[in-house]
RNA sequence: GGCCUGUUAGUCAAGCGGUUAAGACGUCGCCCUCUCACGGCGAAGACAGGAGUUCGAUUCUCCUACGGGUCACCA
């Protein structure tokens, strides 16, 4: 019995040859040095910061280069799919700006390449398995999972390397008639990759982002179709990426180990290796050693952490810009107003080592990225995370918009714009006190007599004019300080503060936390303009009750 | 355990055989300032260890240590 009989009797259906599918996907008629990428994420529904790490590498590298970025689903592991977890997935990529020029969408796929979802290109595989088959670089194993437990644990026990390979491969050197016979039997079976590699061989391999590297051949006869007919992640990663003309493969480098057999698949196919880029892992902080962010352990790695934290997405795209290419912060600090697309991506600036995820750094990259938004957008985006998280605020800031966007608005814009706040969830804390239903005395006043306190506030309450420009509303503060022996002259209170029972500083304290509650607040004189005098002038009133 | 890979300040990182070893975040100090936030100035803080190659190693090679990854009919 000869391969090409044994070829018929495992894919029996399976008319066409490789040929056909090489035709139906020719190369694409792109110019030279495009690229062409992709994200094939599992169904999972679950999108991650390693999804927008890899995302963004591919997004940048395609589009920069006038390529192709498409969306492949894998979903041969039917037990990871969640229901809508496509849907989740492109929605969540497109909140950070990945967007696809095909493959999978929300309304099903798109693009000459597809279909997309690998259980729905099933056929292919089998034609190229076909092939292997009657080339005898494949071969069926009936191995059952307890058969492999036995060999594992006979390797454990020999001390010997742990797999499915040389003379452990029981089905490898089976007799076509052999197998034959177990197949007629009926018994379940998966289509192994017969190597040709001895793990005593060295091959050199090279990189985009770790460089150089050099890996020991691998001998291991892997599976490439499992007992259901689907293929596992190698197989169908070699005949997608080869016939969807994917020119760089971006993923996690947990996949190196298993370069060497991907190596051996593109090559017993015929196929063109793509280019590779493996990054680093993002790694966390736990107790005093480093580990890479865990799925099930770690929440920040979740994008959903982000959104319910309020962090706009234009944050975390930039962060990760900035881990993924070390160069990325010098030029966001020439062109702090370009758009981050016209960076220059570059792969040879990505770290070929996994780098800490620090959330201090976020914060900060998160703060002068909403520093530059409108306030307008402020309002917009803290809106649409305030429904979601916060109803409650959402309900204030809907009801009391003017005077949200003027709270916002304050010290926005200029050379040197607040930045008090890098993530939506702050915004209540730091400015809610214009509302009155988030107004209260918080903080206290201390050093000083509850009689100075009131007479300043008479005074200022008196004084105070709604028309009056900055300087003139100063001024007076100033005024009264001096009636009520304090230096309107800080420099002058700090030469001899004997001489006097505090500052303009002090006095403008007292007003602040009778105005605002607290001791630290944006610019008093836009915080009364937006109360309103009625506003002003009763919050002042209160105080003294509280007093 | 086998195999692979990585290691420059607390963190992210420049650096490609000769540098006073950039810069950013964080920390601390000073200045600006009605508070805060911003901004300005400054300080502390690093080439994991050991051999070798070289006139000269952060940079090249090897070993050790430590970190990370991987060894499925998961991706």
């Amino acid at each position: 019995m000869d391969n090409n009989l044994l070829a018929e009797a495992l894919f029996p259906d399976t008319a066409e040859t490789p040929d056909f599918y090489e035709n139906l996907y020719p190369p694409r008629n792109l110019p030279e040095g495009a690229v062409v990428s992709r994200l094939a994420p599992s169904p999972t529904g679950f999108v991650h910061l390693g999804n927008i790490i890899q995302g963004l590498t591919s997004e940048r590298m395609s589009h920069q280069s006038g390529g192709v970025l498409f969306l492949r689903i894998e979903d041969t592991d039917a037990k990871r799919e969640v229901k809508g977890g496509v849907r989740s997935i492109i929605e969540g990529l497109s909140h950070y700006g990945i967007e696809f020029d095909e493959g999978a969408g929300t309304d099903g796929d798109f693009g000459l390449y597809g279909p997309y979802r690998q259980r729905q290109r099933v056929k292919i595989y089998h034609c190229f398995a076909k092939q292997l088959v009657r080339e005898g670089r494949a071969y069926p194993c009936f191995c059952t999972e307890e058969e492999l437990g036995e060999i594992r644990q006979k390797q454990i026990s020999a001390k010997e390397n742990i797999g499915y390979y040389g003379k452990w491969a029981v089905w490898r050197d089976k007799t076509n008639v052999e197998i034959s016979e177990k197949l007629s039997s009926g018994a379940r079976w998966v289509l192994r990759f017969r190597s040709q590699g001895d793990s005593k061989n060295k091959i050199k391999f090279t990189d985009l982002i770790k460089g150089g590297v050099e890996v020991t051949e691998n001998d291991i006869d892997h599976v490439i179709l499992k007992s259901d007919g689907i293929p596992t992640y190698h197989f169908a990663h070699a005949v997608d990426d080869h016939l969807m003309r994917t020119t760089h493969v971006v993923r996690g480098d947990e996949w190196l180990p298993s370069l060497p057999f991907h190596i051996q698949l593109f090559n017993a196919l015929g196929f063109k290796l793509p280019k590779y880029l493996h990054i680093g892992p993002l790694m966390k902080m736990d107790g005093t050693s480093k580990r890479k962010l865990s799925k099930r352990k770690d929440k920040e790695l979740a994008l959903s952490f982000y959104r319910e934290k309020g962090y706009p997405p234009e944050s975390l795209y930039e962060y990760v810009l900035t881990v993924l290419n070390s160069n990325y912060e010098d030029w966001r600090n020439a062109n702090p107003s370009s758009a981050a697309g016209d960076f220059k991506f570059s792969y040879k600036k990505m770290n070929p080592a996994g780098s800490l995820f620090d959330e201090a750094k976020l914060n900060d990259v998160s703060k002068n990225v909403v520093a530059m938004f409108s306030a307008e957008k402020v309002y917009n985006d803290l809106l649409i995370w305030a429904d979601e998280f916060d109803p409650d605020f959402g309900k204030v800031l809907r009801r009391e918009q003017q005077k949200a966007v003027l709270a916002l608005a304050i010290g926005r814009g200029g050379k040197k714009p607040r930045k008090d706040f890098a993530l939506w969830s702050e915004v209540k804390d730091k400015i809610g006190f214009v509302f009155d239903e988030y107004f209260s005395y918080t903080d206290k006043i201390e050093g000083f007599d509850k009689s100075d306190i009131i007479e300043v506030l008479r005074a200022f309450a008196k004084s105070y004019d709604s028309d009056d420009d900055r300087e003139k509303w100063f001024e007076k503060i100033k005024v009264i300080s001096e009636e009520a022996g304090f230096s309107p002259d800080i420099k002058e209170y700090k030469n001899n503060p004997s001489l006097f029972k505090g500052s303009v500083a002090d006095v403008s304290s007292f007003i602040r936390v009778a105005v605002t509650g607290r001791l630290n607040s944006p610019d008093l004189y836009d915080i009364m303009k937006l109360l309103g005098k009625s506003a002003t002038l009763r919050r002042i009133t209160n105080f003294e009750e509280v007093l």
